[in-house]
DNA sequence: TCAAAAGTGTTGGGATTACACCCATGG
DNA sequence: CCATGGGTGTAATCCCAACACTTTTGA
């Protein structure tokens, strides 16, 4: 590829052509309840105008010099403290007038975090509550149909990559986990063939603890083994469930 | 949703506070070569500076007052002539430093024609070409991520939706769709089990008339239906392919 | 001892894969 | 009549869905 100009170079008038746009990013922050066993979203009470006090996914302008995968990072870490979790974007969001305040296109993330290892405080401070998927109030703009696709995505990749894990502590059990796929999916799935399933994969390393606080046998515990996981995927393996 | 506020009541501090980016499309553009039996990719020699007369992928700024889908559509119409087709958005590309002529944020969208509908006298006054998939020159920019990106997007696509005849004209032979398939996933895929499969679905029509431009017996044209597959879908049914 | 959750196997049907020969016809 | 591409069927295997009872143990 030949890049011979260098920014001196360019006449501006190619880019004076365009008329800049306010960008967006707002993230979808998806959690699991694993006492309450529900999917649930953190949403945010808007603080600024306009629409202040509303429901709302949590967002950034994108800044003229940073990343735009970084600005979703950024946007996660300041609500969260988190870093270094699953983040990927999902669609951008275009329409002329979905902002009433200004003319702004939103890229939209989604993220998958464990609930309790998010920072309390920064949380609070924000006015951030978590919403079980059946209780969504109501959102500002156009967030709904945000939260409608994000669903759709995570069910999608749910089936064919070993991303539930990732709204699980390390250790899980594999009723937490069915129930976890089951919330994803929105229905019900068949207990042993989950488990058979899941086992079948070679992916979990069962441990020789027991979880009780759930029942008077106990559930074993499990850990995902992502070596595991990378290896298996070298030999053409495919995480696939269903 | 409660939305009181008025554009007027907005306080104009909120958007003031964001910088505003130049924001562009960027337009895949697949077509299949039915002489050939290639797929293929429209780019354009790039007329404007800078990287003038290098190959790229057909963009545009977005106005400031057009939907960003609207864009897309008007991108594609301008090299093509052709409206009403499968336009559909892909990702966006945010990296700061991703264009050397001003900050950048490039959405891309992926589209399917037919080889042979398209405007040619436009598509030759944007300098364009039709390249095989796997005779693409080097790209400007991250367009060549665009492409591989693209691909992926289509391979996924054409297992689980009926887009592939959107690359076909209306009237087509089995042993043309089959050749499709085997070019979107760049692999040979076993004659016999296609035919039955993609029969077994119940959405080609099979018409009386044959295409005898390529051998001798001939080959019996079909055309995909519309409305039987909808009808299929109300009742649960899922296009698959593998 | 019993309630409540965890754990365990088998079977039948449907779908997918692999595979090789005959058909029709224009030149 | 023959070369060329079009068209066809079957058998083996794998995968998925359906389904019910036993185990453990704290209270």
């Amino acid at each position: 590829m030949k890049i011979n100009s260098s920014i001196n170079d360019i006449p501006k008038s190619y880019y004076q052509d365009s008329e800049s746009i306010n960008v967006a990013v707002d993230c979808i922050i998806w959690g699991f309840d694993i006492k309450k066993e529900k999917l649930k979203l953190l949403l945010i009470k808007r603080l600024v105008e306009p629409l202040a006090g509303e429901w709302s996914l949590v967002g950034s302008f994108v800044k003229i010099n940073e990343d735009l995968d970084f600005s979703a990072t950024r946007v996660l870490k300041e609500l969260t403290g988190l870093e270094n979790i699953f983040l990927e974007q999902l669609q951008s969001f275009g329409k002329k007038d979905r902002d009433p305040g200004a003319r702004v296109i939103s890229i939209v993330y989604w993220s998958l975090i464990q609930i309790g290892q998010q920072d309390e405080e920064l949380v609070n401070a924000h006015g951030a509550n978590w919403f079980d998927l059946n209780e969504v109030p109501n959102l500002i703009l156009d967030h709904k149909k945000m939260v409608e696709m994000a669903l759709l995505k995570l069910q999608q990749n749910a089936r064919y990559r070993p991303i539930g894990f990732e709204l699980l502590p390390k250790k899980f059990t594999l009723p937490q986990l069915l129930k976890l796929y089951q919330e994803i999916y929105q229905k019900p799935l068949d207990d042993r063939n989950f488990r058979k399933k899941l086992i079948s994969m070679n992916l979990l390393n069962k441990l020789d603890e027991k979880d009780k606080s759930t029942s008077k046998k106990g559930a074993f515990y499990y850990e995902f083994d992502g070596k595991k996981y990378n290896e298996l995927v070298k030999t053409g393996f495919n995480f696939s469930l269903f």
